[in-house]
DNA sequence: AATATATTTTGACCTACATCAAAAAAAAGT
DNA sequence: ACTTTTTTTTGATGTAGGTCAAAATATATT
């Protein structure tokens, strides 16, 4: 056995990341010795609940991987929070501005539930982006598929009351609504907590 | 002169390209090597104004790089067309859902303008980004881009006023507010004709 | 178990924006 | 230049969902 082999073995033993190993390998065929490549850079948190991971007005240039538990991304506008996303074991989270222009960011992310994360700085992610094709073609079918997803919800909102879009966020994502609040749910549906509570109510 | 560069040579005299080459490398610093892999499956395609590219409801696998004109992209809802997003000169366009899971898309793509575009087959795409890392990263770099401006549009949609939103777009995108139709801006921020006509008439 | 805190529901009232339809203005076709 | 078609403006009226505040639950803390 070389030292590579090794390296994988300890990593195997000492790491919990099996969400996040199956999520990658669910977006794109990673081999283990790439995912390990990631993973060896992994700095373990262990966050309880409603602690802000990243903050917007500064600078986080870190991409969190999160094995187990919840976060909500949302931006603070005029004193009000706009939750904007949920990521749950196997999604990944960061600031999306702070990120990809390493300017600070509008969007704070805050556990929703103790959670355990794994954070690697995106310097360390680039240049595995550009070393690694694997990896390189994870994260680009990982944004896609974002991507798709954000779509769908912005023509959601463009297209749909708001009893439909709850009725639709109830189908696609019936775990995250069982897992948070109702005012954070109205806030990503972009409705009022009143009128969330009073469409729960009819019938 | 090996045939390589004669290749080259060739497709810069005969294929009008420019816009997508420096949007490409804009995003990520692709080689013309690179970009001749690419460009050497180019379809030309001269659509007149009003042309529908991509229908809903029946798949293609296509990827289309605008050279020069301007695109709507939307969707049908009981008749209605909400736009999703405009696309011109660099950008690329395709239907996200049938290109990322090869079913049938619930996009449509139409020209606003004459449009000279250039398609590839995703096909063809893939193999480039399983075996060329510049593409894949280039590839990535795109989606983390229309990922940010499609989560900005949605924050603008979330917490701002209609007229405010109109405002942010004439900021944002001032070429595409002068070169569309009110009822396509209208559409595109989620509020009505006649509401976005006397948005513009105040003041 | 009792108290404190957070979450959800309900009530009364209001407004930003929708809808529908018609008129005006601009652009395109002959 | 004149007609036809498309786009934009304006008017009258309606409503989905907002706001604010209080009450009712549920959850957590001691």
């Amino acid at each position: 056995m070389n030292s590579c082999i090794w390296n994988i073995v300890l990593f195997v033993i000492f790491m919990d990341i099996n969400n996040i190993r199956n999520s990658i390998k669910k977006y794109y065929p990673v081999t283990d010795e790439s995912i390990e490549q990631l993973s060896r850079h992994f700095k373990i948190h262990h966050f309880p609940a409603k602690h802000i991971i990243i903050r917007g007005g500064i600078i986080d240039r870190n991409v969190y991987f999160i094995e187990k538990g919840l976060t909500r991304s949302y931006c603070l506008v005029d004193g009000v929070e706009h939750t904007t996303w949920f990521s749950k074991e196997g999604d990944i989270t960061f600031g999306l501005l702070c990120l990809y222009h390493n300017v600070a960011g509008f969007e704070f992310v805050e556990t929703v539930e103790p959670t355990l994360a794994y954070s690697i700085s995106v310097n360390v992610l680039n240049e595995l982006y550009d070393r690694n094709i694997e990896i390189a073609n994870w994260g680009r079918v990982v944004h896609q598929e974002c991507l798709l997803s954000l779509q769908c919800v912005r023509i959601d909102n463009l297209t749909m009351t708001a009893k439909e879009r709850y009725q639709a966020l109830l189908r696609t994502f019936p775990d995250i609504c069982s897992r948070v609040n109702l005012g954070y749910i109205a806030s990503f549906l972009g409705i009022s907590l009143s009128t969330l509570s009073r469409i729960r109510a009819e019938r």
